[in-house]
RNA sequence: GGGCGUGUGGCGGAACGGCAGACGCAGUUGACUUAGGAUCAAAAAGAUGCAGGUUCGAAUCCUGCCAUGCCUACCA
């Protein structure tokens, strides 16, 4: 075939000019995107006997649009999918949504539209922008976790988490949000104290309220065992986690009314017990209305509002002055028996340990302000070993240094974790206390005073209690129409219908329970039923979460670190211990990708600049785009779309036109000949064919999807050479191989122009399914090496020597090469240095 | 305040401690052209944030600083 030239050119957008006969990406990718539904390419098949791999993405909320950090979210995951299913796995790959949550139902407050049809229809429109891209998302295996058939086995797993003791009712000072009238867990709770949703300002309320205890399994949580995940989310999972291992302590206080009070402390500190000067209670500590005195009341009574009135930012923020109160009493220290005054302040957290800390002024920053500020006595208990430090002069606290003073038989020990336990055992001796393990992590609140979420399915009977649903009346289904007012209570507190019904017990009236669940309930368990997505049943088969489960590879960004995957991770250590599942962890290899930024900034529609990937496919093409998107930079870092980046798709396109190019020129039949040619040109075409495998096997296997293009671009770049410079070299078989290596090598990242060629070449199969190509390193192997020749570091010459070459050898050629005899002149070498098929240095 | 990461041409980015800047974008020149914002071809450019150290040799390892990003933030 003869390469056509100029002739009569067509105007396609911004795509430019097209050769009759041309790449034309919207005409292929429909083809064989409709090929592949119909032949069910992309489903994968519980019998299968290849070996399973379950790739796994974060499934999307349905907002509407498919934003372009979804794409860029889902290539990747969809590249290294078929990247694997090319390398013989039977991959499955399922796509769902997390359908329920808050927009849905703004949605349908502001604009009257119900939550169930507004999500449903977000779904079949994301789903069909989703279809467009060419994934190989297995739609039979779809979930949405709003629709009953899901949400059923939501409520189900909340009932055995209930039956198992891991959910409780509390009343509990929560976060709420006076804007979407609901409550938020921590996690959903900025630093700045602002709602992670709608950015109001948190409040605080107590609340009766649904909780799972998440904390029992604090430490199993810390194990990560046989599991694959970044060292930074491993790190912040810990750090939210936050073990501390010291004792509780009881102090004891007296009333003003003479009754005596348990105080228990935490702390990590207990060998500092004897430096002891004041003692902290949060400002919402239950006792502090019975250990004030009447004359400090109206003042501490001032104070409390204070604190509670102030936003978590306030609250929390650490550069503001320490504040408090003195509350008129005393508590007894156990040890020294000293009386010791106690005051409320802010930076202690009712929240954490007992709400209440033994202040060490000496050894604690915290502490050490808080006495300045209130002149209170420090008093040190350690002393440095090498000088000795006045209390009255001390600008900061002395923290793990030196060894005991002042503190009877443990004066002279060393600081370290051994004094600490010798501390704690007389603590525990004399029955004051005793070692504890405390941890930050609190337990998951789970209402939300919502809607659109799933039902909790409890029952509230006058005569029997708390009573759950039983389970073969389940689902509980959520009711269609609703109406909103802004009461702060669940809207379906005013649907008689869902509220009414009848004790499962007794059969007497009864009254549901209204508040729905937190979503991330619903995402702790939607890799399980993708297994079996279908079964009406069950929540899934056992067999089948054996044969599919654990998932081989989750893709996700790192913003869940310790949300959704600590909750995941919970739900399936508790569904192990239940019987349910037989792994503890759900997710062999997590990878985080990289967030696409927009000029620096997260991208937001309030702030304008989306890009609308929908333009960029129907001008360039779903190939154009993907490739395009995995170029921007290593997969894991993102990427800033600015006005130069979409420059950079143009780049791509010209590529996938010199592919197009170039197959379509001098690609042929590969039913033709086996013939091989007597031609020095087939071994470096060989050469370029094995060693661009080897970088791009590689490179893929590491998500490294930006320079496995480059290592492509290279190497059609050099087929396009060599078939210049030999054009017989057409004639043989190794150039055959050499064009379904590219297009092999190509296919994960631009399924479907490679389809496209690969058929047009003669082959009946899918390009999609064939193996990757193995690497050969004889065939990659080079005749000559190029010999970087140094002198002191700096390089001189560069000789190109043949490949078995010995050490000897190369130093005698190396020293006679013209270049470097003339740079070495007179001078004796001090010493050679030989990397051997590198470089040698002449340090002279 | 703490933790982690990043810093390389005009831009996106490549470089097991060993030829810095692969690959691509933009720019330059030329060709084909009524035209070029299409296509093809050619050439060019710069010295790895700063200061030290280790090494025969450092973008890469170590220390300090500067800049920037993310996470976290009084957790006793």
């Amino acid at each position: 075939m003869e390469i056509q030239e100029n002739e009569q050119t067509e105007t396609t957008g911004r795509g430019g000019n097209k050769r009759a006969g041309g790449y034309n990406p919207k005409e292929i990718e429909q083809k064989w995107q409709e090929v592949w539904e119909q032949s069910g390419a992309n489903h994968a098949t519980d019998d299968d006997p290849r070996p399973k791999f379950y790739n796994l993405v974060m499934f999307p909320y349905p907002s509407g649009d498919l934003h372009i950090g979804h794409w860029y979210n889902f290539t990747g995951v969809d590249v290294y999918g078929r990247f694997m299913r090319m390398n013989g796995y039977n991959v499955m790959q399922p796509l769902g949504f997390d359908a329920f949550g808050l927009p849905a139902e703004n949605a349908a407050i502001k604009r009257g539209v119900q939550a169930r049809k507004w999500t449903l229809s977000n779904i079949e429109n994301m789903r069909r922008q989703l279809k467009t891209m060419g994934g190989i998302w297995d739609w039979e295996r779809e979930v949405a976790t709003c629709l009953p058939d899901y949400y059923k086995w939501t409520e189900w797993f909340f009932l055995k988490l209930y039956e198992a003791g891991l959910a409780y009712r509390a009343k509990a000072p929560v976060n709420w949000c006076p804007n979407d009238q609901t409550v938020l867990a921590n996690e959903q709770v900025l630093a700045n104290g602002t709602c992670e949703r709608c950015g109001a300002e948190v409040a605080k309320r107590d609340l009766e309220q649904w909780f799972f205890k998440i904390t029992a399994y604090a430490d199993r949580l810390l194990e990560f065992k046989d599991i694959e995940w970044p060292e930074k989310t491993v790190t912040m999972q810990r750090n939210w986690i936050g073990r501390s291992e010291g004792a509780r302590v009881n102090f004891t206080a007296e009333g003003s009314d003479g009754t005596v009070h348990a105080v228990p402390v935490f702390t990590t500190r207990p060998d500092t017990i004897y430096g002891v000067t004041f003692f902290l209670l949060a400002p919402e500590h239950a006792l502090v209305a019975q250990l004030t005195t009447p004359d400090k009341q109206a003042e501490v009574a001032a104070y409390v509002a204070k604190a509670r009135g102030e936003t978590e930012i306030e609250r929390q923020s650490t550069d503001k002055a320490k504040t408090g109160v003195f509350i008129g009493s005393y508590v007894t220290n156990p040890i020294t028996g000293g009386k010791i005054p106690i005051y409320i302040t802010d930076y202690v957290l009712m929240g954490y340990g007992t709400g209440a800390v033994m202040g060490v002024p000496a050894h604690d920053q915290r502490d050490f302000e808080f006495a300045r500020t209130f002149n209170l006595p420090v008093v040190l208990v350690y002393q440095p070993d090498d000088r000795e430090i006045n209390a009255d002069e001390m600008t900061e606290a002395l923290v793990h240094e030196g060894h005991v003073v002042n503190s009877g038989p443990f004066n002279g020990l060393p600081d370290n974790a051994e004094t600490v336990k010798k501390f704690i055992d007389y603590i525990a001796e004399k029955g004051l206390g005793e070692a504890k393990v405390n941890y930050r992590l609190r337990d998951w609140l789970i209402s939300r005073q919502r809607y659109w979420g799933a039902p909790i399915p409890m029952i509230y009977c006058p005569t029997d209690g708390l009573v759950p649903v039983p389970e073969e009346q389940l689902p509980v289904i959520l009711p269609e129409e609703v109406e909103f007012k802004p009461t702060g209570e669940s809207p379906l507190n005013y649907i008689p219908e869902f509220v009414n019904t009848t004790c499962p017990k007794c059969g007497g009236p009864a009254r549901r329970e209204t508040d729905t669940m937190d979503t991330f309930m619903c995402s702790s368990w939607y890799f399980l039923r993708y297994a079996d997505p279908k079964n009406a049943a069950q929540p899934f088969d056992p067999e089948l979460i054996k044969r599919w489960m654990p998932v081989d590879q989750y893709t996700g960004g790192p913003e869940h670190a310790t949300m959704h995957l600590l909750y995941a991770r919970f739900f399936t250590k508790a569904l192990y211990d239940m019987g349910i599942v037989s792994f503890e962890e759900p997710f062999k290899r997590l990878f985080h990708q990289g967030m696409i930024l927009s000029e620096g900034r997260k991208m937001s529609k309030s702030k304008g600049k989306t890009i609308a990937p929908d333009r960029l496919v129907s001008e360039n093409g779903a190939d154009a785009v993907r490739a395009f998107l995995m170029f921007l930079g290593p997969f894991e870092k993102g990427a800033d779309w600015n006005d130069k980046t979409e420059q950079l798709l143009v780049g791509i396109s010209r590529f996938l036109n010199r592919v197009w190019g170039l197959v379509n020129d001098y690609g042929k039949s590969s039913e033709n000949n086996e013939i091989t040619l007597a031609t020095s040109v087939e071994p470096r075409l060989r050469r370029a064919q094995h060693k661009t495998i080897q970088r791009v096997v590689a490179d893929y296997g590491s998500f490294q999807f930006n320079t496995v293009l480059s290592g492509l671009m290279e190497y059609s770049n050099s087929l396009q050479k060599l078939i210049e410079e030999a054009p017989a070299v057409q004639q043989g078989v190794a150039w055959d191989e050499a064009i379904d290596t590219l297009l092999i090598l190509l296919a994960p990242l631009c399924p479907h122009i490679t389809e496209e060629l690969w058929q047009s070449k003669g082959h009946r199969s899918s390009v999609n399914e064939q193996p990757m190509p193995l690497f050969n390193p004889t065939l990659a192997a080079d005749e000559l090496v190029t010999i970087v020749v140094q002198i002191n570091g700096k390089v001189r010459d560069r000789l190109d020597l043949p490949i078995g070459i010995s050490e000897e050898e190369v130093k005698a050629t190396v020293l006679f090469a013209p270049k470097i005899a003339t740079a070495i002149g007179e001078s004796i070498p001090r010493k050679v240095i030989y990397v051997p098929g590198k470089l040698v240095n002449i340090v002279l």
